[in-house]
DNA sequence: AACTATTTATAAGA
DNA sequence: TTCTTATAAATAGTT
């Protein structure tokens, strides 16, 4: 279209080419514009001049809307693949760095567990019987803080319970003499109440006892320093 | 171009917008090969139909380096770090993940190491002191397999050195009685020399045998089923 | 950038 | 879809 066919190939005359461009941008831009509009199409055009400058038609608001629907439609799973697989990479070295970590500690814990020992030395053998031991000394010494924290704390409850028990008691042989002396002056049917109480102040402390007992056979084992009696512990356990 | 003008508005007419979009969809990708052909320009250009078929041209063998020029010159900030906090997010849970198992590890170990107890309730450390038990156990028994096996090999060794011992001495005795008669018959320089010969045996077997000998007090430990001589290992163990 | 002779694109019809 | 054809649009070369 114009005066004299173009051959189709690129024109050699920088101002001539850099007029065609512009010319033919203007044109090529137009008639997306119109095909999108005429047939509802969703259209992206993208072009650089040979000087870098850019020029873009969308005919939707947004340009990525249609960019990425083109790379999710067409080659979405080459491009993807591959930039995924490129952060990979990446990922997958730390994932084996971690895992690697894993490993090594999960053979720790198996070695501390006693199993698995059949890559272990004579040598590593020792090591790790020593540091089982010193392990276990640690693990009884806090032990036993915790269980002569536990003692000290039922021994007070223990004495703060006999107290009052002792003050219970008194009271009720006070009552009894009270009641006595009633009797004395002219019994009446009230007595058949009154003579069960002697046994109330023992039902009392028994029962708040009875609840932290537990004889479960968790601790019977051996115990070189102090031997302890199960039931001390629970109420600081729970 | 055509027969009649047409309204830049949406054909209504289904048949007809299809054809349309059939006919201008060829133009216009021919207008961008010519455009880029002719000006030497990059050129990219997608286009979805009503119906979601795609068709696309590149002035490039490979359309994505278009779209990347053009994400790279317009907005790619937003768009890239957009899609790389994207894919992050997948990778941050995997190392979430393992970086918690490693935690776990790390803090078991600790505890089979006696250390880092506090958090730990007597029953837990309870459970810990078994485990550990039966860890000793294992190890300890595994340690007495080895070392028994050390001791039979060490003993095989010391039988054949003995009897070795023995034939030397055998053959030294040999040997001075020749000397005490060549001494009868007329003695020389190398007596000097054959005096000595009566303690060559026993330095043999004790240089042989101190070369294995630790008493590093390693295996000083209380070992209940079997009281081994820490000398006796080492053989195996080098 | 405007003009214009021509080429090209394409709407409508088959 | 494709072909045809009349005609609208685009544009190369010129000013």
């Amino acid at each position: 279209m114009g005066r004299g066919r173009v051959e189709l190939k690129r024109i050699e005359n920088k101002i001539n080419r850099q007029v065609t461009f512009s010319k033919r941008r203007s044109g090529l831009v137009k008639k997306a514009r119109e095909i999108s509009v005429l047939c509802d199409a969703e259209v992206a055009l993208i072009i650089f001049s040979t000087k870098g400058k850019l020029s873009h038609y969308s005919s939707d608001p947004c340009m990525e809307r249609i960019l990425e629907r083109y790379e999710r439609h067409s080659y979405s799973e080459r491009q993807l693949a591959a930039s995924d697989l490129e952060s990979n990479d990446n990922w997958t070295l730390q994932h084996a760095k971690l895992k690697a970590r894993i490993e090594v500690l999960q053979r720790n814990q198996r070695h501390f567990m006693g199993e698995d020992m059949e890559g272990l030395s004579l040598k590593e053998l020792q090591n790790l019987e020593h540091q089982l031991e010193s392990a276990l000394k640690h693990i009884r010494s806090r032990m036993n803080r915790l269980m002569n924290e536990s003692i000290s704390e039922l021994q007070k409850r223990d004495k703060a319970l006999q107290e009052q028990n002792n003050v219970l008691a008194k009271k009720i042989k006070e009552r009894e003499k009270a009641v006595e002396q009633q009797q004395k002056q002219g019994p009446d049917d009230s007595s058949v109440l009154l003579t069960q109480h002697p046994l109330l102040p023992l039902n009392i402390i028994g029962g708040s006892r009875s609840e932290g007992v537990d004889y479960g056979g968790s601790l019977n084992q051996p115990r070189p320093n102090n031997a302890l009696l199960p039931w001390m512990l629970r109420p600081l356990n729970e």
